[in-house]
DNA sequence: CATCTAATTTTGATTATTCAAACTATTATG
DNA sequence: CATAATAGTTTGAATAATCAAAATTAGATG
């Protein structure tokens, strides 16, 4: 059985390596997605070397292996059941149960784990919109827009919101930008660094490019 | 915040007390409640003492100190909540939910907890019949007689199971032996060590004396 | 090309938890 | 009461994960 802090470290690289799809991922990323010190990486990295879960190049980075990401993706399965879980049933805010399911996602049973599955009914997604790998570990790919380069005028729907801040989270609720809801694009604008989202009966809401970037539409 | 091995030890320290109020709890026994060898033991529960989680007594044995075990019921509680929620929410077996909460006792918030016991309607035993603390650290105290000592021929009902073992729970679920459940003592012979057990609707259950009395119940 | 910088790796320690095996009390017993 | 049996403690070592700080390397820059 991978230890929690192993589970930890692949979840982590494997969200890095979504981040920079093709790039080995450097020690420097990890250790500060992991919040340890740069060595700590470098040691932990050669032990999940020497088990097979990552591939290491020595002052280039590191990558998952085949078996590392299948090991990652199990992790995200169980967080994203179980924030979905822990919103859907439990009712907690979704602004607080990344925090929760950090914890969670190292408890569940296999077992336990697809009762939630089956109670949710087969989610695809979770409450903030990211896609939920199946039990198989296989992770739907998704090209999603965001609200920073969207067309303008046409009418989108939110899909996804990249960003697990509470206080971030907090803010899109207070907005209405969740996912669900059909907003337009009204204005973009370089030099302002201001993007215009209208929202149907609800006042223009005024975002910067970085927090239209973090929100993921579709196309309706 | 206690490490999860703390707070098995604390939980396995209070079930320990539990079989014999009063007593200090031997090192022995605490080893073996946790599957360590004793010296381990004996090195934690030194420095479970130095936190001021327990009363160590060198050659003498271990009890918990108050602190100690408000923590204890904390865990008891997240357990014995827990489970109630696997069986009444997800539909898992009563048989297999003690193994689940053993992990997922560490995994929970408080937040969370709080709305497990919303959901369930504040419920005051486990699946199990084992009491649940009250979020302030309050243990019901029950006085409950088993099949082995209770009157002969008096309708009783079942109330709680003592042994969390898989096959045992699933013996009790076969025999229709489960909390709620009205039976009446027919007979019991020293000699033989047999307890017979009337189930309405039901063949006479023949128990050892053993199995009986861990089943408790209590006077209608 | 020599050097400076930023990232990375190494080294030596620390903390938590555990074990095996040697040692030491206590208790019971003849 | 001397001693055997039992329970408990100590000691020395191991593993996992971490840090601080020194050493190294690969590029970037003048």
């Amino acid at each position: 059985m991978a230890s929690i802090t192993v589970e930890n470290y692949l979840k982590q690289l494997y969200l890095e390596q979504q981040n920079a799809p093709g790039d080995l991922v450097s020690m420097g990323r990890l250790a500060n997605a992991m919040g340890v010190v740069p060595g700590t990486v470098t040691t932990m990295v050669k032990a999940l070397a020497d088990s097979g879960l990552v591939a290491y190049e020595p002052r280039g980075g590191v990558k998952l292996t085949r078996g590392g990401e299948q090991l990652a993706l199990h992790v995200l399965r169980r967080h994203r059941l179980v924030e979905s879980f822990l919103v859907k049933v439990l009712g907690l805010d979704w602004s607080e149960v990344h925090t929760e399911a950090d914890e969670l996602e190292h408890a569940i049973s296999d077992k336990v784990l697809e009762k939630i599955d089956e109670y949710l009914g087969r989610p695809s997604v979770d409450p903030h919109g990211d896609p939920i790998p199946t039990a198989k570990g296989k992770l739907a790919e998704t090209h999603l827009e965001s609200l920073a380069d969207c067309p303008l005028g046409r009418s989108v729907r939110i899909a996804r919101v990249l960003d697990q801040e509470p206080a971030f989270l907090q803010f899109v609720d207070r907005c209405g930008l969740i996912p669900g809801v059909n907003v337009k694009v009204d204005t973009r604008d370089v030099q302002s660094d201001a993007v215009a989202v209208r929202i149907h009966g609800r006042p223009v809401v005024t975002l910067g490019t970085a927090a239209a970037a973090k929100i993921l539409v579709e196309k309706l």
